[in-house]
RNA sequence: GCCCGGGUGGUGGAACUGGUAUACACGCACGACUUAAAAUCGUGUCUCUUACGGGAUGCGGGUUCGAUUCCCGCCCCGGGCACCA
């Protein structure tokens, strides 16, 4: 036998997939499909980190498995990289993108390869390749004449230090998610994805995915359901009316003032009524120059001001209501105004400050101080039952909404309405490394798409990448890109100089690996239809809200016009743990902490590397790396190659036979249930075994390898050939158990004693209560707790256990 | 504040549908081999007790013959959302 040398037996074995290409596949409607997906990686200039593998390889075993189990497997792979870092490195070197980008891949490349990952390597794609954002373009000019892309002045995100707008979901606690630094708010321009559309059908079809709870649950969060209803207040001495959304419709006939955001346009437009002007025009400003921060400080002081002189009526009650501003209603949400009462901790808050009205109109279930409630000393926020509400008294608030809706629905002032968290989506960005957005600005026609032919419409080559101060992409001042014909007149015009944001080229790169080397269509219809949808996506949490929310929307849309056949990109969606660095910390840059796999498949190989990662701890939860730790999953391989010295012609062991088939049962189960750790647990169980007995049958020893095989390809692969056979390990069948073996007719029977263990029997599967209890009764260490006992009850479950009560 | 996870040896963790808690691995200790060390192999390793036994799965209760597992009330840690009407 061989010392077990990893570097040249990987070496071997890569060389060998590089030139047979075993993982590439072609679409073939008499096999069964799977499409197993990862989430491609972002090349950056750092490298790859111990983090991916985690992911690639936990796929990889499934990829592998269904190889085994006779699929025609989809595991591919390519590049996201479109986006700032690159950028930023650019304007730092004055290299170009492009060319950064191409380096970094070569570097993942190679990387990615010396883990032995079975992706296809045949349908590389590139987000920045021209004939791939050709079709990423030409998806925006089909959301675009839906009516679904369109432009918009607004307040945005924006990012003083990179220089950005950035989406919603790119603000976290109100700094930007990239550099950390406070995001300001500036008036601009941009263009519009209408994801809010979508958000009904992006709630409810969750149903119908296989995604882990989480992510439905987060996602649900995101998009912000709730059912209320909208109800007109009618502005006294005037036709108009305010409309106000609440899911509290039950507490109507308290309702007794109303506020406004600061922003709400309906200021504007009654200002002649309001007779303090001046302070409410301080107050907004000083709302205006607020940060995010600050704004949602929790332990900011509620303020507001009331809009003297103008009212509105109840539409329960009829009364007269003041109307004030304050700064935690919101603009964006619902129609940025409410309807104030005695039931809402703000509201009440409020009132008491600035001397506005209360009144209560719901009384606790429970009644617990309700004296205190109604005298108005404290707040009560929960439902109950209403009284103050005319015909609607003594009803449940559930009972009560659906009636007072209808009731004002009558009269006109109130009808059921969903509001939604979600917002649309601002889809420009002021920057240099992107996909330019296809359209045109013409000085008659005004926004012109660019016609179908013309795409890919090219970044033009500049030197400059720096963006602007005034907010302008670097592309504005290319002014002969910039200037050009109008398609539909041939008139001056202008092209738009926004480019995508680096989402766009994820939001729909899996349906490009079902054919991606077509140039007349994003994908051919026969691979759309024999693929269909991803079989398996795993990917991180961190991609909950933004890519795979903005993918099924992007889907969804792309199934609207009848481009692709399913609703739903991704049928099962799971999740990996992060890998932290020793000690428990976030691997970052800054910290430089950041560990490299180069090293460990450099010292102990990628099999056992493979090995570690999956074996660390339970998949889907954050672990820290521990160098100690990969003794234990190198040991294990040189056990597994050292069986080759006592392995046996024709030996068969009975015993082990058993803990072998369990093994196949537990190994398969596992896998499909991403418990990799303790299907690498059970496998050094059988290893320990081989140890002991020193008694392996060939056979047994082939079915040990082929379990382990899509966790450690390479050196599976060697003692495959080395065991004489001629076909690859990866190309075996996968091992099927024998469920009769794992039946045996005797089991230990556990015996309790008052619930604790006093012994175990070996005994016949079937053994009846009277013969067991006759068995037991001359083993000593049972015998001395029963002799003398009265015996209350007895617990028996056949084959497993009995329990005496004494 | 709300919504998800989670809390088990010195460490990472295991435990089916309520049925032998601590599998597997790391570390440590001792032993074997060695002139020596490394590697490897073997033994031990929750805790109290000389022992018989007892006690331990964040804390306090409950259900049960029996609870890491189910129920109620707390505490702590991680993640997500957050003035959302």
């Amino acid at each position: 036998m061989n010392q077990y040398d990893h570097n040249k037996i990987e070496k071997k074995w890569q060389n060998v997939w590089e030139k047979k290409k075993p993982n590439k596949v072609k679409e073939n409607p008499k096999l069964k499909k799977f499409y197993a997906l990862i989430e491609f990686p972002y090349p950056s200039g750092a490298g790859l980190h111990v983090g991916h593998p985690r992911s690639y390889v936990a796929m990889d075993i499934i990829a592998r498995k269904r190889r085994a189990e006779g699929f025609n497997v989809l595991y591919p792979i390519g590049w996201d990289a479109f986006g700032l870092p690159t950028e930023n490195f650019a304007i730092k070197t004055g290299i170009h993108p492009a060319k950064i980008t191409k380096d970094n891949i070569k570097i993942f490349t190679k990387q990615i390869k010396s883990l032995g990952v079975s992706f296809d390597w045949s349908r590389e794609i590139d987000t920045t390749d021209p004939k791939y954002y050709k079709w990423t373009q030409w998806i925006f000019l089909q959301f675009f004449n839906a009516g679904l892309a369109y432009k918009k002045k607004m307040t945005i995100n924006w990012c003083p230090v990179d220089m950005i707008g950035l989406a919603n979901e790119e603000v976290i606690n109100g700094c930007c998610e990239r550099c950390g630094n406070v995001v300001e708010k500036k008036e601009k321009e941009q263009w519009m994805l209408a994801i809010t559309k979508y958000a009904d059908r992006l709630d409810k079809d969750l149903d119908e995915t296989d995604f882990i709870e989480k992510v439905k649950i987060q996602q649900r969060n995101w998009i912000g359901k709730s059912e209320g209803a909208l109800v007109k207040f009618k502005i006294l001495n005037s036709n108009e009316y305010i409309e106000v959304f609440t899911t509290r419709i039950d507490t109507i006939f308290s309702g007794t003032y109303l506020i406004l955001a600061p922003e709400h346009k309906l200021i504007k437009e009654f200002s002649n009524q309001i007779t303090n002007l001046n302070e409410v025009s301080l107050y907004q400003k000083k709302v205006s120059l607020m940060t995010e921060i600050d704004r949602t400080n929790e332990n900011k002081e509620i303020t507001g001001i009331q809009l003297n002189g103008l009212y509105v009526e109840n539409p329960a009650t009829g009364e007269k209501m003041p109307v004030c501003i304050a700064d935690f209603v919101l603009e964006h949400y619902g129609t940025g105004a409410v309807f104030a009462d005695a039931h809402d901790k703000r509201d009440f808050d409020l009132a008491k400050k600035i001397n506005l009205p209360l009144k209560v109109s719901i009384k606790p279930k429970n009644e617990v101080d309700f004296d205190k409630i109604n005298n108005l000393e404290i707040c009560y926020e929960g439902e109950g039952i209403l009284f103050n509400s005319s015909q609607f008294d003594g009803l449940s608030s559930e009972e009560a909404r659906p009636k007072i809706i209808s009731w004002l629905n009558t009269k006109g002032l109130a009808e059921i309405k969903t509001n939604y968290k979600l917002k649309d989506w601002i889809f420009s960005r002021q920057r240099y490394w992107g996909e330019p957005i296809p359209i045109v600005h013409c000085e008659k026609c005004g926004i012109v798409p660019i016609p179908e032919k013309e795409l890919p419409l090219k970044l033009p080559n500049i030197k400059n990448y720096e963006p602007t101060q005034n907010g302008e992409s670097p592309l504005a001042s290319i002014t002969k890109w910039v200037n050009t014909k109008c398609p539909n007149c041939k008139g001056k015009a202008k092209r738009e100089t926004d480019t995508m944001p680096n989402w766009a080229g994820s939001s729909w790169y899996y349906l490009r690996f079902m054919d991606s080397k077509n140039n007349k269509a994003f994908a051919g219809k026969d691979n759309l239809k024999y693929w269909n949808q991803v079989d398996w996506y795993n990917g991180g949490m961190e991609h909950t809200t933004l890519h795979l929310l903005y993918s099924r929307f992007w889907h969804k849309f792309l199934f609207d016009q009848g481009l692709v056949p399913t609703s739903e990109p991704y049928k099962k969606r799971t999740s990996h743990g992060m890998i932290l660095a020793e000690g428990g910390e976030k691997m970052s840059k800054s910290r430089g902490n950041v560990i490299n796999p180069d090293e460990s498949v450099k010292a102990v190989g990628a099999d056992t590397l493979r090995i570690y990662e999956m074996f660390m701890g339970p998949f889907d939860q954050a672990i820290a790396w521990d160098t100690n730790n990969i003794a234990g999953a190198r040991r294990f391989v040189e056990k597994v190659w050292k069986i080759q010295e006592y392995v046996s012609e024709s030996t068969v062991n009975n015993d082990l036979e058993i803990l072998i088939h369990k093994t196949i049962k537990k190994v398969s189960e596992d896998i499909e249930e991403m418990k990799f750790n303790t299907a690498i647990s059970s496998m050094m169980i059988v290893v320990n075994e081989f140890e002991k007995v020193k008694n392996v049958s060939k056979d047994q020893y082939k079915i040990l390898l082929r379990l382990l095989a899509p966790f450690a390809p390479h050196f599976t692969e060697e003692i495959w050939s080395i065991l004489k056979n001629k076909n690859s390990i990866h190309s075996e069948e996968w091992p099927k158990y024998n469920p009769d073996l794992l039946e045996s007719d005797t089991k230990m029977i556990v015996i309790q004693i008052n619930g604790k263990v006093r012994g175990t029997v070996k005994a016949n599967n079937d053994i009846s209560e009277s013969d067991l209890r006759k068995q037991i009764e001359d083993i000593p260490e049972i015998h001395k707790w029963i002799v003398n006992q009265e015996i209350k009850k007895v617990v028996f479950i056949k084959g497993k256990l009995l329990n005496i009560v004494v």
